[in-house]
DNA sequence: GCGCATTCAATTGCGAACAATTAAATGTGA
DNA sequence: TCACATTTAATTGTTCGCAATTGAATGCGC
């Protein structure tokens, strides 16, 4: 009966949980990433959002969320504090006016330079090779993707 | 120059990065698991307390800390919370005062087995099969010890 | 053109998450 | 025993993250 008792709890168990693994793993980043981006006076989020203008400038808040599955109400205290650090331009497009498109700052596009020693330190502290990682994160998403498939139904 | 150009910018680029991944396929966790945790009246984080609960009850506060990778900061008011839904005990421990036990009030191990259509339900968003799911988050719990690792150095 | 739905950003409120500090209890060494 | 370090929770302040609402701009049907 004991035995019985404990297979039935397997399913709850934490170590069994890859939602726990994600979840842990997540924050796990995050403090890695942390010294690293202090020295750029970015939060984590504020870097993701500064790895899509780097990628394209002068895009509209709605298309920045889409990218990061973020909302407005996220986004919107993000992108100010982003543009009080004189990172970001925040202006409301002239062709609709319901939207806000964001530009990046001379400083905010020199950022990139010192931006490029991040994503090594990264790499250094995974401990693993850059293929493994890439095979990993294609899973990742995959699943990722499949949850958000499920979620918008 | 163009092409060096773009090259360059691979490891800058936000779809080749596995932290987004992994911060994103967490964020899509929350969200599939917020409707199914809004029945047991539940947060995602208070969710894993109780996880650690159900495994073995009359826990020091620090040791759930350590079993979630989250400091006092986040549990304090996290448990408080959880005791005003009468669902966990906050006792001083006699031997040590500076400990803070929690225990399951009748309430918080009656929900249990509410609890257990949960994992069904995600296994089946994430569309994906047992032993898929198992080797995924083995990979992922071994990125996170090795990030751990390098924080703790 | 007019009424109405839709889109988009901003706002409000709540619950994490963490750094930094504080305070109390305990352990340790002289 | 007494001074001092360590351990443990709690607190404070800042930043996410999201649900729900609001308000302005736009698009659509008639």
């Amino acid at each position: 009966m004991v035995r019985k008792q404990i297979a039935g709890d397997q399913p709850l168990r934490l170590d069994n949980q890859i939602c726990f693994a994600v979840y842990s793993a997540a924050h796990a980043f995050n403090r890695v990433y942390k010294p690293l981006l202090d020295r750029l006076g970015l939060t984590y989020p504020q870097y993701l959002v500064m790895l899509v203008l780097w990628e394209r400038d002068d895009v509209p808040l709605k298309d920045i969320g889409e990218r990061l599955f973020l909302d407005s109400g996220t986004l919107t205290p993000l992108l100010k504090r982003l543009e009080a650090a004189q990172l970001v331009k925040r202006t409301r497009s002239t062709e609709d006016e319901r939207q806000v498109l964001i530009s990046l700052t001379p400083q905010g596009h020199a950022l990139k330079e010192k931006a490029r020693a991040v994503p090594q330190s990264i790499l250094a502290a995974s401990d693993c090779s850059v293929s493994e990682l890439v095979a990993i994160k294609n899973e990742i998403v995959a699943l990722r993707d499949r949850l958000n498939a499920v979620i918008g139904e």
